[in-house]
RNA sequence: GCCUCUGUAGCUCAAUGGAUAGAGCACUUGACUUCGGAUCAAGGGGCUGCGGGUUCGAAUCCUGCCAGAGGCGCCA
């Protein structure tokens, strides 16, 4: 924000070092960490300590103050610093608040909308998240995985990055199967009415099916005959549809669609536009087709002639000596493909064909060994890309109760969370802002519990598991998204009464703590979307937004703004409200949530 | 056996080598005839799992333990 001020300063620092022999390195400016100050900071132990390296006798944080007092008599006439100090090794600069303000106020709303964006970075990034398998519905665990992948998304994209989304549902296997046959057995022609009905309904046949499947205790003859027979049904199933027999391909089709319906009905709701749809169905082929590539290039050994499987060496060919990457099954003995290898023909199809040159795989930490085989295989055929593929594990979601099992029907479905986020939102909603109509009242306990979901999603650092409690997810109180929601709200009804936003102000009028505290956030925001998209890290815009609406309350509560003492005072308050609005509105859309007019 | 992640206030979590380790919830107290109280202001609450080390400086990096979770060639 302060490019050009910040830039003379430094050269002034330099030029002092170089002449005193003084070893500084690079110059590392901060925010100044006291509430109500605005400014920047730098400090000196890194060059003191340098000096006591090269021999001479000092002490390092006295050594640090003296650097720093002499540096701060370098800075006393720059324009722009209004006050200089130095004080137990670092340099802290304060701003003239009335250049500043301005600058950032303007800067805010002139970009609106695209305030915070970074420059075009030149690079092609895929997202993939969004990888639920069908023929089961949509619970918590998932949630986390696409509100973490669309946050994520957002971000890059914001940030510079031409970004495309990309989904990969799991649409075969054996669980699939299972559906499948119960579906077949039990309960043929039927098909309950409604999206979420017919998602959640195969939820039940699974667990149904995966309890006459599995080996009970003390069962007698009867019922192990029974199990055993309805094992070789699946496994007949199984079989029809590895050899497309029209039928149960039609079966599955149809289920499948079933599946998908929900989960793009989900997706709409979450505000999510995949641009591309990968299906696991879909790579088999062209996974079998890496398997004879890696064969022919020697990367890949097959032992099928002993009658074993087609494996990868990986550490071996990568010439390493410890464990690492360990060796991998790329093709099993009877010839079909791996979870691996379809994740191998799908990294080949996005660096091919999509053009892609940065990949970010949004997945389960569990499948971490996976993802850094996959990308050292990916190494060994040769992408560059492979450096730039990086796997964003998350923690898995469990319940207060233990671990989800889909298999043991105890999960917690996001459908049935959101429907009770809204009766909850509708609640206070009614209390709150009983003058709303119908459907904007319904619109808006959409928003607002969908606001609290998602932000206590986010709100996690990824790599933590994560225990869902309803009522901790679904708070509106505290650090919450509703909380951010509600300072963007009230910015919005101050703007509303007075009508228009004036077109300019100067920022001449004395500035309380409140209102520094606010514009020097509202100054980091851009910052903000770099740090957070280059570390892969949701995290850290989530917390940004919640500083600036914590600071927006503050500030509401003790400064006036339509009844300021003085008119110009009044405008430029607008103006800062305005702004804070604007970057309140930016930093929830990218976590994902929408920022309402009302509630 | 090997590898990865986690351990911070009663609880849920921030803080990725810098200044006095911060929020929310819960608890105590105060603030609506004034821009919306889903809010604000204030208070108590800490051996950052334990021991060593590196550094001017460590919750953060290294190392050894302890505790929890996860992963490790034909599941995904």
């Amino acid at each position: 924000m302060f490019v050009q001020e910040q830039q003379e300063i430094e050269v002034r620092i330099r030029a002092y070092c170089a002449e005193q022999g003084i070893p500084l390195n690079e110059i590392k400016w901060s925010a100044l960490p006291f509430s109500g100050e605005w400014g920047i900071s730098t400090s000196f132990f890194a060059a003191a300590a340098a000096e006591a390296r090269s021999g001479k006798s000092v002490n390092v944080p006295q050594r640090a103050q003296e650097i720093a007092e002499q540096a701060a008599g370098l800075i006393r006439n720059v324009a722009g610093i209004a006050r200089v100090e130095a004080i137990k090794g670092y340099l802290n600069l304060y701003f003239e608040t009335p250049i500043y303000a301005r600058r950032v106020v303007d800067a805010v709303l002139e970009q609106g909308r695209d305030y915070g964006r970074g420059a075009p970075k030149g690079e092609r990034v895929m997202v993939e998240y969004a990888q639920p398998n069908t023929h089961h519905s949509f619970h918590i665990g998932h949630a986390r995985n696409v509100v973490l992948g669309e946050a994520l998304a957002r971000l890059v994209e914001f940030a510079g990055f031409e970004t495309i989304r990309a989904s990969y549902p799991g649409d075969l296997g054996l669980g699939v199967i299972t559906v499948l046959w119960a579906y077949n057995k039990f309960y043929k022609g039927q098909e309950p009415q409604g999206v979420h009905e017919r998602g959640q309904w195969l939820l039940k046949i699974y667990v149904e099916a995966t309890a006459l499947l599995e080996p009970k205790e003390n069962e007698t003859p009867e019922e192990k005959a029974q199990r055993e027979a309805y094992e070789a049904e699946r496994r007949e199933m199984y079989r029809k549809w590895d050899a497309g027999d029209p039928e149960v391909r039609a079966l599955w089709q149809m289920t499948r669609e079933w599946s998908l319906e929900e989960l793009r009905d989900i997706l709409r709701l979450l505000d999510v536009k995949i641009d591309v749809w990968f299906f696991e169905s879909e790579v088999d082929e062209p996974a079998k087709q890496i398997v004879e590539e890696l064969i022919a290039r020697g990367i890949a050994d097959d032992e099928r002639p002993s009658g074993g499987a087609v494996i990868v060496k990986i550490d071996e060919k990568l010439g390493l000596t410890k464990e690492k990457y360990r060796t991998n099954v790329i093709l099993r003995a009877d010839g079909t493909t791996l979870y691996l290898t379809k994740d191998l023909a799908l990294a080949k199809i996005k660096f091919e064909k999509f053009g892609v040159d940065r990949s970010i795989y949004v997945v389960d930490v569990r499948q971490s060994l996976h993802f850094q085989q996959a990308f050292a295989i990916l190494r060994l055929m040769g992408f560059p890309q492979a450096e730039k593929c990086y796997h964003l594990g998350y923690g898995f979601v469990s319940l207060p109760e233990g671990a989800m099992s889909a298999r043991r029907g105890r999960v917690v479905l996001f459908k049935d969370v959101i429907d009770d986020a809204v009766r909850r939102a509708l609640a206070v909603e009614s209390a709150k802002a009983p003058d709303l109509d119908e459907e904007q009242r319904r619109q808006v306990a959409l928003q607002v519990g969908l606001g609290a979901l998602v932000y206590s999603m986010l709100a996690v650092d990824n790599n933590r598991d994560m225990v869902f409690d309803v009522d901790q997810a679904l708070s509106f109180d505290g650090r919450t998204g509703p909380y951010i929601q509600n300072a963007h709200v009230r910015a919005n009804s101050i703007l509303r009464k007075a009508g228009q936003i004036p077109q300019q102000a100067a920022f001449t009028h004395e500035l309380t703590a409140h209102e520094v505290t606010l514009i020097d956030l509202l100054a980091r925001f851009p910052e903000t979307v770099q740090q957070a998209a280059g570390e892969y890290r949701p995290l850290v815009m989530a917390n940004y937004a919640y500083d600036l609406a914590n600071a927006f309350h503050s500030f509401y509560h003790s400064v006036p703004v339509l009844q300021s003492e003085s008119e110009s005072t009044r405008a430029a308050r607008l103006r800062l409200v305005a702004a804070a609005r604007q970057t309140l509105a930016n930093a929830l859309a990218l976590l994902g949530i929408t920022a309402p007019e009302v509630m």
